[in-house]
DNA sequence: GTAGTTGCAAAGCGTTTGCATGAAC
DNA sequence: GTTCATGCAAACGCTTTGCAACTAC
């Protein structure tokens, strides 16, 4: 099984990845996740605590608990680490989205995800020619985007 | 004149770029420049301050001279920032190399060059069927190495 | 009951900055 | 002479950690 079915809900989803990789479900971590569900794209852990802080309801969640939580959840298959020009480690969610690179625009800073199909089979050949076992991979393309061009 | 003839010594090659964006050519800078350039691979400022410390010889160059030096650097084309599965930035130099993108293998580290140019024009193609104007890109692939698998 | 998780506060680490001095141009 | 670069030390921001209390299993 590739892909969870997707009238899951986060709670079950994260429950299942966690107790999948060894780890407890914890109610800071189904809110962790639920958090990065309502967010969509990227995010930085920062950016997380700070959300998590200005909720009115449920448990306080603390500064130690999301920066423990997110290798978690990457190591769970639920999150990866995107975005390298700014200095602090970014994050996006691969529950329910397809496999993307980016775009990102030295301009604006807008990011526009892209996909194609030759660009995975040209990398998955070059490994092969190189002895190298690929598993994931990273491609950013910076330059501009088509309003700031 | 796109590249460097590979004669002029680095201390004149770093000369020469930094004039060209405009900025001055201090002894600390020639000294970062020709260190990074015995370095030769990847490195981080931290490893460069440290091996730029205990030098016998020349002026002392502060760790803020190094880290103010490095952005300084990569706008002269002469470095550029890679691999960031680290969490602190790494560069590596640009003189005198061929383009490349990196294998990192995740058990034991080691990085590999590669260069391909099917995916270069895979990228460019992907990029402008974007409308997306291309200037840079970085490509990683993670997996096992072949001492590895 | 046990092993793993939490919140808190303090520490860690890479990096940046204010300021007075000094050097490149 | 003017503008920019340097060294120093302090501050910064993101991230990690030690510890005692607590909770998922």
């Amino acid at each position: 099984m590739k892909v969870q079915p997707a009238r899951l809900k986060p709670a079950e989803i994260v429950r299942r990845k966690l107790h999948a990789t060894g780890l407890k479900c914890t109610p800071q971590r189904r809110e962790i996740f639920e958090e990065i569900v309502r967010i969509g794209g990227h995010f930085s852990a920062e950016q997380l605590v700070t959300r998590l802080g200005t909720r009115s309801r449920g448990p306080v969640i603390s500064r130690a608990t999301v920066y423990r939580a997110l290798p978690l959840l990457v190591r769970c298959g639920l999150l990866r680490e995107v975005i390298f020009t700014e200095h602090h480690t970014h994050y996006e969610i691969m529950y329910n989205r397809r496999h993307h690179e980016h775009f990102v625009c030295t301009k604006c800073g807008r990011t526009i995800e892209f996909d194609d199909s030759e660009l995975e089979r040209v990398l998955r050949k070059t490994a092969r020619a190189a002895h190298f076992d690929p598993v994931s991979h990273k491609v950013e393309v910076y330059g501009l985007c088509e309003r700031c061009r």
